[in-house]
DNA sequence: CGCAGCATTGACAGGGGTCAATTGGCGTGG
DNA sequence: CCACGCCAATTGACCCCTGTCAATGCTGCG
């Protein structure tokens, strides 16, 4: 399991949230009053199939994971990186049909809302109502970055790019995990960027060499937070971050 | 201009609307009573630029437009594209800094619709509020089938998933559209898969020796959409019509 | 009818893919 | 505590898809 505190309730979901919403106390004792249930998945286990319907809202406590596409010929693309304390599946809400599946990266812990919970919550509460598109939104947002860096940058900006990008998502919602190794294999590094897993393991070592970023045996972390930055041509206004200025003048790069 | 009928409207915008979500007459008549202002502008006019706030709704009545953003060393990626019917930008309802610029890409019409108008509206009619999320995930939902396009898919297959994307998108909610060229330069396609203009000029002659587009001059229509289709792997699950099934089952193929 | 911008073409280069063999880390069971 | 086995990481050789550069041809508009 990742060195992580253990979740204490939706504590880590609420923080996301405030991230990038203003909740009145009410709204916050709502959240927190939510009925869940809590449930611990192994690596690779399916948590939405694509295709399918889902009646349930999981938000991740601890772990990472992932939502995916994969071509007719067996080709499989990332198309969206989950961290503690994001939402796992908003979309459900409104659609009926899962376009994609979501899978745990790594073992994870969930908590799970029903649905018809997090309805009633919205029906009731306008400003959360508006907090969960607001997060829709971001996450919109994160995949247009991803595109951007997926078509048009290098494998070693595209690499450098994402590895910011964790850093700085971290950083908003747990804080406590900024300074550990990225959990991720090689592998998983490729479907996340749409190459391949020896060339990822060619333009770590790149990286590595830049000073941008440390490796011991099979662990990733970042080196040099500042030149990973120039090294990913990274800007972190696609995050929506309220304190977003703060991080464009470096106040975070040392942390 | 495109030879298209001339904007009524915002029958476009409902009729986009009413392809994903049920509206009672009386949802329909808010919308059609709507006050905008009707702006026609040149190809590669700004709508909406990165970084700066934007406090209007403008719904695209004729021509095409996107979304793109830049690298820092000037590498330009589309990163989604609207079609007449489309809200041009709903996210300004609910995020202040625009993540990105949204531009016409041949001459437009749009219908300009003060945020304190929808806003007012979807407060209103929770049905509404509805209709505009689905919009939302259903874009998201478009940019995540890209990633995949764009991640792994090689330029034949990247190029006809495109073209198909568009015959289907304007089947729903422009249908007098779907017989006509695209209006999209060599250019433009290299923008929105992450190619360049060159590679896509190759990849259009091995569509037109494969009989799946075919070209007069400078345009590019659809020579056989079953072939196109095989070629690019296409499903249309992603874009979430309620009548998917029936595009599935080829009862559209030969429009 | 001449220009400007788009399309087309060819030659060449290089980034990243493919294949295959080897190494290394690490959990498991003896 | 060590040996085994599995999966991830690493490495090298080679190739091909796509990018780059530059010249030429079209085509629609003023």
């Amino acid at each position: 399991m990742p060195p992580e505190l253990a979740p204490r309730g939706l504590d880590f979901l609420l923080r996301k949230l405030l991230s990038h919403s203003l909740l009145s106390t009410d709204d916050q004792n709502a959240i927190a009053a939510l009925p869940f249930s809590l449930r611990r998945l192994d690596a690779g286990s399916v948590i939405i199939r694509e295709g399918e319907r889902c009646d349930i809202c999981p938000i991740l406590l601890s772990g990472f994971a992932y939502r995916h596409k994969m071509t007719g010929d067996g080709g499989r693309q990332i198309v969206a990186l989950k961290l503690p304390g994001d939402p796992l599946d908003f979309q459900s809400l409104y659609l009926t049909r899962a376009d994609h599946t979501v899978q745990a990266l790594n073992p994870v812990e969930l908590a799970v809302i029903p649905n018809r919970e997090i309805e009633r919550l919205i029906m009731a509460r306008p400003s959360l109502s508006r907090a969960v598109v607001v997060d829709i939104l971001i996450e919109a947002s994160i995949g247009r970055e991803w595109l951007l860096n997926i078509g048009r940058r290098n494998a070693l900006a595209r690499l450098a790019h994402l590895i910011c990008e964790i850093h700085y998502r971290l950083a908003i919602s747990a804080t406590s995990l900024v300074e550990s190794d990225l959990p991720v294999t090689q592998e998983q590094l490729a479907d996340l960027l749409g190459l391949t897993p020896v060339h990822i393991n060619r333009t770590l070592k790149e990286l590595e060499r830049a000073g941008a970023v440390a490796r011991a045996g099979r662990r990733i972390r970042i080196g040099n937070l500042d030149r990973l930055r120039d090294l990913a041509d990274f800007s972190d206004l696609y995050l929506h971050s309220p304190d977003a200025t703060m991080h464009d003048r470096g106040v975070m790069a040392g942390a």
